[in-house]
DNA sequence: GAAGTGTTTCGGTTGTGCCGGAAACTATTT
DNA sequence: AAATAGTTTCCGGCACAACCGAAACACTTC
């Protein structure tokens, strides 16, 4: 942007990204990935281990389970996780499908918590996974209940296609928004992976800001007409509880 | 240790760490917390949100949900993970306690998956909490497989007193270690928290390295010297199926 | 033992991180 | 509104630490 954008920290979580990605490597690979000379890369590496975020196993590198308790610390901190805890159980049993709370960050809609009923297909979905907003379910929830400035702001930004489903046309993304806001939830048909269904809440706190967004995904194939509104239900009852909770506490 | 320890890298992460420990702040405040100007605070800040590992709103900085996702591809990689979820499951049925799957990571015992059974207490146990090897079950589970070396290492240290109870006398851990090889688990009895009693098992892969431990803990109330004796069978089968599942995949 | 591949160390130079100072905001108070 | 205090943000020049080429070192492999 304007200036100052350190160097040294960019290169430092440019290295971090790519460790997490490949789930490790050494220095020389790292080097040609990242097409830096091998020795910066192995000052880099070293400053890493010392700090304790990356472990060292033998040349092999490794992201070290730091992350998990700074990310981990987070979650916990934030209200909606607790809110919804026992909501997100009920939906898993009561749907029997495949059950996520999400929240908006940095323009796209990340998993915090996951909960898998006793029929839930095997998604590839754990905490910290990230999607675009537009294309899926509690994306769509949670920017129906945002200002049309922001929604302005991701159009601008270009809605990626991310299955042949995708909504790219930004006046169906707004005619979609309006329908989300009558009826309280969010719907994508395979929008985001082929053959999947997910239907979505909003969690609201009494000032009616957007605090996330409760999610059920399900095969195309199990999700009839009738099936979906039951489930459309069942999700928005667990909003509300979970907003209760939230201005409860 | 010799050179090159990258000031900019350990800022950066010292920063974070910070950030983590109190769930935010501002950058006049990490800069008097961390002794630093605030100037050079804020352009960390603003680097590091520019990675995207850290969410700034209204001048609140957070360590954002980027560190979950690192942490959690991270442990989707571990194969002790897969191998051993369906035996906490079980253990934490049959126990009704608190269970954990552990993993030693720089000289620390690491908690890698939680599982709550129906009477297990609350602990302050998420993953990625970390605590020392000598003053815990896992940990001492863990250390008994190690060679000697590792374990003369640890002692030079100095064994860190954290409760009354903790064994801070090098020989008698070792003989304790001794023991823990001949019965197949360890215990520790208000070690590590007042009150607290655990038992737990090493997990083993076919070359015999310690791959990470199982473990149980309740209230010493509740476990009396037979309750301990069912609890170690049923912890010593969970870590011997996990075993079995690692070396069959 | 020579040749190949990858890691680690070393050190000079050069670019950039650093931080004092000032400006631009935000509250709060009078 | 004006003044005060406490922020955050911007700026820019200097010093020093990041950077990387080259050389040393550790290994396999032929």
């Amino acid at each position: 942007m304007t200036n100052t954008p350190n160097r040294s920290v960019q290169r430092a979580f440019r290295i971090v990204d790519e460790l997490s990605e490949n789930g490790g490597g050494r220095a020389s690979e790292l080097a040609s990935r990242l097409e830096m000379p091998v020795s910066t890369v192995h000052d880099y590496l070293q400053a890493l281990v010392e700090t304790g975020y990356v472990t060292a196993e033998d040349k092999e590198y490794r992201t070290s389970t730091r992350f998990l308790e700074v990310g981990h610390r987070q979650r916990h901190r934030l209200e909606v996780v607790k809110a919804v805890r026992n909501e997100l159980v009920t939906v898993a049993d009561e749907t029997g499908e495949h059950v996520t709370l999400l929240i908006e960050e940095h323009d796209q809609a990340v998993i915090l918590a996951v909960q898998e009923g006793p029929d839930a297909i095997n998604l590839f979905a754990y905490p910290g996974a990230r999607m675009p907003l537009h294309a899926t379910a509690p994306g769509k929830a949670m920017l129906a209940h945002r200002d049309d400035g922001r929604v302005a702001e991701l159009v601008d930004q270009g809605l990626v296609e991310v299955t042949s489903r995708t909504v790219t046309d930004p006046d169906v993304l707004l005619e979609q928004l309006e329908t989300v806001r009558q009826r309280g939830y969010a719907v994508d048909e395979g929008e985001r992976i082929a053959g999947m269904v997910c239907i979505a809440a909003p969690v609201l706190d009494k000032r009616e800001q957007i605090q996330g967004a409760i999610c059920v995904c399900g095969p195309e194939s199990r999700l009839g007409e009738t099936r979906r509104e039951e489930i459309a239900d069942v999700v928005q009852r667990a909003a509300n509880v979970t907003q209760v909770n939230l201005d409860y506490v």
